[in-house]
RNA sequence: GGCCACGUGGCGGAGUGGUGACGCAGCGGACUGCAAAUCCGCGUACCCCGGUUCAAUUCCGGGCGUGGCCUCCA
């Protein structure tokens, strides 16, 4: 079966063929580790975790090398430190922050059903091969010193600006922003800096006496070769980083080794939204995934992460998604009903053949999750069909053996005493079979008071009234 | 200002040049003492205006709306 994706370089979808189906190699743009991860962050993490899981199916798990890395030199995490430990050294108060955050981050997205990567590098573990990037690019006279700068020079490449789309001549038009004296051209980007003291700081490249930092496009060039090599299959990440982001690390990678290309096929997820506005902390709709996980902030209730990670999968990577409360509450409600069908199921050797080839055609979830719902209608009736719907779930990391009160996390449930219930729901069998429906009915509006909804069936064989009870909220 | 996405029924959300995916909600029926659950059935939806075509929601052009990037925010 063939595995389809859309290709940003190429504005269309094409048939994926990885350079050596024995490792098929993937890098994703990770998280810069100053502060809670939000849960604009979680749609790629989400989503790019989906593709690793298919890429594990098509080519066998020990064949998919995939790479997210952790951004843990940045302003941001500098600003954090000094804000948060005025007292500590600079350096040990930055550990803190990104060890702490980092942490943070890997509970959240565990929670979501999120696998680990294959490698989790980090910048800065990887300053001298960044070092190495910045000598290569001036030796190959695509990069200059300039008052203790490394700059890129964007004139020696010919066809930068391809994957965004954009000429230079356009971006130097609408360019808003002033341009540093030291740089020949408005467009060059920095790929190493001088640090202030106190500052993060290694010896620098390129005979540069003082020392310095690195810019933040060049870490994910010199990662993903280390781990991936200079050509790898796939890159992904969200669309805000076509530009600058991704155009550099391709101006980077490319010009360093004098490639063709970086990545074969570049992956891009949609931006969020929340309740129809821009995310923002000024418009007070900022969410994090923790948040969403442990408080009440969003919809008045926790979350579990199972219902995150199916509110995020309702719509096509692709698309804008607007997150809501709603589509909270729609996911929850659909994973409780799985719940009920699949709790008993042996679950089935593969996933359905269907959903593969849903989430072949460039990731098409909602395509996938409507056959789901039709395995879930023969659940009900054929226990082979619920082995099939766990199987399934089970891959797409939508079930993890979460029982109804794990997915009703928070909820405001009423304590029940089960003896008592049952007790109860005795005596209402006993008034219905003496027909006394009255008294039935009394009991049962009873039980709905305390937040206990019955449900009758009769028993296929002896055609004896069965009621069950559950706690309906 | 430049570049780029998106706009589908009450809501969410795929998809397609010609027989209206799927989920939630709603309505009708079956079942039930009545319900609940379940099952069966039900919706003249494709932002606006032009154009191409035998035929457009789907292609092209324009407009409007929302959003993204151009300022180290996924």
């Amino acid at each position: 079966m063939s595995l389809t994706l859309y290709n940003t370089l190429t504005r269309r979808k094409e048939t994926f063929e990885p350079i050596d189906p024995a490792r098929v190699r993937m890098y994703v743009c990770g998280p810069t580790v100053y502060d809670y991860a939000h849960i604009g962050n979680a749609r790629p993490v989400i989503v790019f975790d989906l593709l690793f899981r298919l890429l594990r199916h098509h080519y066998g798990a020990a064949h998919v090398t995939y790479a997210r890395n952790i951004t843990d030199v940045d302003d941001k995490i500098n600003a954090r430190a000094a804000a948060d430990y005025p007292d500590l050294p600079l350096n040990e108060a930055i550990r803190r922050v990104t060890s702490a955050t980092e942490k943070q981050f890997h509970d959240d997205i565990a929670a979501l059903g999120v696998l680990p990567p294959t490698v989790e590098p980090r910048a800065t573990e990887h300053i001298e091969e960044m070092k190495r990037l910045c000598e290569a690019l001036v030796t190959r006279g695509h990069a200059y010193v300039a008052q203790g700068h490394v700059l890129f020079d964007v004139s020696s490449m010919p066809d930068y600006g391809r994957l965004s789309n954009r000429s230079l001549e356009e971006m130097e038009a609408g360019a808003r922003v002033e341009v540093a004296p030291y740089k020949k051209g408005p467009m060059d980007f920095v790929l190493w800096k001088p640090s202030k003291p106190g500052e993060p700081a290694w010896p620098s490249p390129c005979g540069i006496a003082e020392p310095g930092r690195p810019g933040w496009h060049i870490e994910c060039s010199a990662m993903s070769e280390k781990h991936l090599g200079p050509i790898f299959d796939i890159h992904g990440g969200g669309i805000d980083l076509v530009f600058p982001h991704h155009e550099n690390e391709i101006a980077q990678s490319r010009c360093a080794h004098g490639t063709p290309v970086m990545a074969r096929v570049w992956m891009h997820n949609g931006f969020l939204q929340v309740e129809g506005e821009k995310m923002s902390k000024s418009l007070g709709n900022f969410i994090t995934i923790h948040e969403l996980l442990e408080t009440r902030k969003f919809g008045a209730s926790p979350w579990h992460g199972r219902v995150v990670r199916l509110a995020m999968l309702g719509t096509h990577y692709r698309q804008p998604i607007d997150w809501t409360a709603e589509r909270l509450l729609q996911a929850r409600a659909t994973l409780l009903d799985f719940a009920d069908l699949i709790a008993s199921a042996e679950p089935a050797a593969a996933p359905n053949a269907d959903v593969i080839a849903a989430l072949s055609d460039d990731l098409n979830t909602p395509s996938a999750l409507s056959i789901v719902h039709g395995l879930a209608k023969s659940a009900r009736r054929n226990p082979e069909a619920a082995g099939e719907l766990r199987a399934t779930l089970e891959f797409m990391g939508l079930y993890g053996g979460e029982t109804r009160s794990d997915l009703n996390v928070g909820v405001e449930s009423v304590n029940v005493d089960a003896a008592q219930i049952e007790a109860l729901v005795a005596a209402r069998l006993a008034a219905r079979k003496a027909k006394d429906f009255k008294e039935s009915d009394r009991i049962r509006d009873e039980l709905a008071a305390l937040g206990v909804s019955l449900k009758d069936a009769k028993d296929p064989k002896s055609g004896e009234i069965i009621t069950t009870w559950e706690v309906a909220r």
